[in-house]
DNA sequence: CAATTTGATGTAAACGTTTACATGCGATAC
DNA sequence: GTATCGCATGTAAACGTTTACATCAAATTG
C-alpha cells in the first residue's frame, strides 16, 4: 500500500538503519549515501509512518485539547491561540469537543490517551478523581477554567470573579444602587463565578442584594432576552443590569428596547468577554475584556513545559487577569465614536 | 511505564492473543477466561495503547479537519457539527487550524498522513496538484468551499451566488434600484461567488452595475464600518447595501446610525451566514442563512462514507442550499417583534 | 608498527498491538 | 470405534519505525 522505510533502503542500496538516520540526521552519514537515500526517497514519494514512528520514540509530538460543546466566537479563539503556540513549538494539536457530561469526558479521555503527549482540558464535567483514575500519571494536563481542587494538575482559570466585580464597583460608582444581573448556565463554573463576584462587589458597595434581581440564563442571545423582561417587570425597576456574557446582554439590549427604555439613559447594561461584535453594537457595549487567546497560548506553553520535563515539575496555579472596556452602555461619556480608536477607555480589574 | 498486554496476559494465565480477543470480541472466548481477563485488566489499569492498535489494523480511526485561521461563530459550528457527526460513527477528530498559504497547508497535510483515515480540508489555498503531490492516492478527501476543479475529490460548496442572487432581488422586490455592496477578503472565494450573485441579478434587474457600489472589505465588523462609510458619501447615495456577511452588515449599521440615517427607512442593509446575533440586533437583519451545521454534517458523513468504501467511489459534487431569513433590516414589515417566534419568514434562494 | 580512536554502516531487538495458522480436545456423527 | 467438526487457546509473524550494539575499515596516536 503505502511505500515504507524497507524500499526506499533496497532501492538506495543500504540498510534501513541508515535510511532512519538520514531522516532524523541523527547520526553522521556518508554524504554520498546521503544522497542516494535521498534520491530514492523522492523518487519513491516516501514519507515516514507517524504510527511507527511513535511507537518505536514512545511520543506522538501532538497535545490534546477537549473542549465542551462549542459555541459562539470564544472557542475559536481559544482553539487559534493554542494550535498557532503548538505549531510554533512543533507540535499538533488533537480538538476534540462536544463533551457534556462525565461519560462523554472519560470516553474523550480515553482515546486520547497514546495519541497524544499533553492534554488540556476545559470542561466543567470534570473532577480530580476522573482525571486520576483515566489518565496515566505520566501524562501532563492543564485545566482550563476547570474547577479541581489539589495540586496535582496545572490549571488556569479566568478571573471571572474580579472581572465583574470591578465592573459592579464601576456602575456603583455611576450611582447606580438597584443592580440587577443575568446568570448564567447553571452548574457553569464560570457563571457561579461571576455571580459571586456580583454579589461581593454589590454587598460591599451597599447596594441593594436580593434574588429578586438574580434571574436565570443560559449564555445565550435568546435567555438575555427572556431574563432581561424578567428584570424591566420589577417594581423598582433596576437602574443597571450586568449579563453574565455579551451575548446575553446583546439579547437583553434588545428586550429593553423593545420596552421603550433607552440604554444607557434608562438603564445601564453591561457584558462580560468582549467579543468583537461589543464594540459595534448602539449602544457599545461597556464590557469586561478577556484575553482568550493568551489562555490558549498559556495553556499550550505550560502544557509543553511539562512534556518536557516529563511532568515532574511541580504544578501551578494561574489567573488570566481581566480588564474593563469602558463604552457607552454603562452611562460613561468620555468616549470617541469612532471604532477606529486604537486606544480604548480601560481599567484593570485588580 | 505504561501497562502493557502482555502484562494483563501473564496475569491472567494465558497468551496476549486471547487478552486481545477479550477486548476486540473478535474470536470466541470461554466466559471463565473472559472474566479473569477482565479482572486482571481492571486491575492492571490496562487501556490498550491505540497506536500499536493503529499500526496493526492499518486504521486509526479518526479524520482529520484542516482549517484556515479560524475567527467568529462560523468554524465554531463547523467543528461542532463534524464533532458530533463522527463520535456518531464511532470516529474521532484531529483539528488542525491556521494554514493560511500553500506552505503550511503542506506541512499539515503531511502531519496529518498517517495519523488519519480520512480528511477534511477547508482552505482557499489549496489546489488539486498539491494534494495528489502531498496524500496517497487511497487517503480519501473531503473538500468543503475549495476551488478545485477535476473529479479526483469529493467536494461539498455553499451556494454562495445563488444566496446573495435571491437577496439581491428580495431587495429588486422592495424597489431599490441602486443597491451597493461591501465585499468580502480578496481572493476569497466565498467573496468573489457573492459578488457576482451580486451582479448577476443587478444585472438581470436592469438595476444600476457600477464600480463605484462595489467597495472592498475583509469579513470583519471594522472593515463593513469602513466600507459603508464610503458607499455612504456617494451621490446619488444608494438605498440598500449588500454586506457580505452579518459581521460586515454590523459593523455597517454602527456606520450608518453614526450618520444621522435610519434602517431600513433611508437605506436597507442585509448580511450574508445569519449567525446568532443577527436576529438580536436593532433593527433585527435580514440575512443569507447557511445551515453551517449541516456542512460539517455532509463533510464527515462523506468522508465516512468514503473510508468505508475504500475510496474507490465516484466522487461527488453536492451544493449546499441557502434560504434567506427576511426581518426588519431590508424593510420587510411582516414581522413578529418577538424574537421567540418559531417560524421566521424564510424563503428558499433556489 | 601496534594500539586506539573515529566514522560509516549493518543487525536485530524493541515499541504494543492484531490475526493467520496451528494445536489440542471434547462432542457429534456414522 | 474412528472420522469429523467446532471451540478455546497458543504461536509467531506481521505493522513501520528507532536505536543499542556490533562490525569493519581507515585514520590517528604513541
Amino acid at each position: 500500500m503505502s511505500v515504507t522505510i524497507r524500499e526506499v533502503a533496497s532501492r538506495a542500496g543500504v540498510s534501513i538503519a541508515t535510511v532512519s538516520r538520514v531522516f532524523n540526521n541523527s547520526d553522521p552519514v556518508d554524504e554520498g549515501t546521503r544522497a542516494r537515500v535521498k534520491k530514492a526517497a523522492t523518487e519513491l514519494r516516501y514519507v515516514p509512518n507517524v504510527l511507527g514512528r511513535s511507537l518505536s520514540m514512545r511520543r506522538t509530538d501532538s497535545i490534546g485539547l477537549l473542549l465542551p460543546d462549542l459555541f459562539g466566537e470564544f472557542f475559536s479563539e481559544v482553539i487559534r491561540g493554542c494550535d498557532q503556540t503548538a505549531q510554533q513549538s512543533n507540535f499538533h494539536l488533537l480538538v476534540s469537543s462536544s463533551h457534556n457530561n462525565r461519560q462523554e469526558i472519560e470516553a474523550a479521555l480515553r482515546m486520547m490517551r497514546g495519541r497524544v503527549d499533553g492534554l488540556i482540558i476545559m470542561s466543567p464535567h470534570i473532577d480530580a478523581n476522573t482525571l486520576i483514575e483515566n489518565l496515566p500519571r505520566t501524562l501532563p494536563v492543564v485545566l482550563l477554567n476547570c474547577h479541581v481542587d489539589g495540586d496535582d494538575f496545572d490549571s488556569i482559570n479566568i478571573d471571572n470573579r474580579g472581572g465583574v466585580s470591578a465592573m459592579v464597583r464601576h456602575l456603583l460608582s455611576h450611582g447606580h444602587t438597584r443592580i440587577g444581573i443575568l446568570k448564567g448556565t447553571e452548574h457553569n463554573l464560570d457563571a457561579a463565578e461571576r455571580l459571586l463576584g456580583y454579589r461581593e462587589a454589590v454587598a460591599a458597595g451597599s447596594a441593594v442584594l436580593s434574588p429578586d434581581l438574580e434571574v436565570p440564563g443560559s449564555f445565550s442571545e435568546a435567555s438575555g432576552y427572556d431574563a432581561a423582561g424578567k428584570l424591566l417587570s420589577l417594581r423598582p425597576r433596576p437602574t443597571a443590569i450586568v449579563a453574565s456574557n455579551d451575548s446575553m446582554a446583546i439579547g437583553a439590549l434588545s428586550a429593553i428596547r423593545e420596552s421603550g427604555l433607552r440604554v444607557p439613559e434608562d438603564i445601564a447594561l453591561v457584558g462580560f468577554d468582549d467579543i468583537p461584535v461589543a464594540a459595534y453594537i448602539t449602544p457599545s457595549l461597556t464590557t469586561v475584556n478577556v484575553d482568550i487567546d493568551g489562555l490558549g497560548v498559556a495553556a499550550i506553553t505550560q502544557v509543553i513545559h511539562a512534556v518536557k520535563n516529563r511532568n515532574a515539575h511541580t504544578k501551578q496555579h494561574s489567573v488570566l487577569p481581566t480588564r474593563l472596556s469602558l463604552r457607552h452602555s454603562c452611562g460613561c461619556t468620555n468616549q470617541q465614536t469612532s471604532h477606529q480608536s486604537q486606544k480604548e477607555v480601560t481599567a484593570e480589574t485588580t
